[in-house]
DNA sequence: CTTGACCCTGACGCCGACGTCAGGTCCTAG
DNA sequence: CTAGGACCTGACGTCGGCGTCAGGGTCAAG
């Protein structure tokens, strides 16, 4: 039995394993985890072990990179996202968090809007 | 006469002006003429003087910061916006821009979902 | 036993949009 | 004449999210 390359146990993936199935780099993953982002455990030889529930999370991350947050603000969500309740001071972080992405959307939303206008206007003077 | 503290010329600005007026730093004026953004002349003692329409232009680019965009993005676009005409490459940088931005809108909007369903799911199990 | 694929820990590099400090010039007011 | 404010040119510092290199373990296959 155990087929399939190299399993550890059911459940847990190496770093490799994790980074290929997320489509993010090995180095990213240390990173996460340094950033206190992702939790590990290590085997006898130090090497890094991961829920397979990781793969997630780190898509997860990366959507909310892309948004513009931090490593800091996602650090401060996460407990959030986790525990599935929240005190008064994280609920106002929440919305806080949520306001400065409408922000953003705003700002990209107007920048769409000018880039348009100036498309609009070349595109009829070749 | 000339009563508005040191006029140079009419419609010609000192640096420390259009950064107050636009409300950036004098520091990042000097960096968007490094950039190619702004064009200055000179007085005969190397003070820069700006156009008025720098201030509009330095919120124009602040704009596009905030969406996302680099001094290079904005230095390709500028040249469009002058003129109000574009060859067929340049059309097309406009395009990918926007396509660009799109994407960014998507990322943002779909962060704010997340979020929501964070906030969602916590605000009502307090 | 050796090879090769993975894994590890530092630690330095990079890019972009400025902040900041040093040292000097210019100009106007008192 | 002097003081102060605004301007100048380098040039180095910063922060975030990794890339990348150096030097070294681990472990299953041949």
């Amino acid at each position: 039995m155990s087929r399939t390359e190299h399993v550890v146990a059911a459940g847990v993936l190496k770093i490799g394993e994790v980074a290929e199935r997320a489509g993010v780099s090995v180095r990213a993953l240390r990173y996460y985890e340094e950033q206190g982002l992702l939790r590990t455990v290590r085997t006898s030889a130090g090497h890094r072990l991961f829920e397979e529930t990781a793969v997630d999370r780190v898509q997860f991350f990366q959507q909310l990179y892309a948004a513009g947050l931090t490593s800091g603000n996602i650090a401060q969500l996460l407990p959030c996202v986790d525990s599935g309740h929240t005190d008064r001071e994280q609920r106002a972080m929440l919305h806080e968090q949520r306001a400065r992405l409408r922000g953003r959307l705003d700002d990209v939303a107007a920048a769409i809007a000018r880039l348009d206008t100036v498309i609009a206007a070349t595109d009829t003077h070749p």
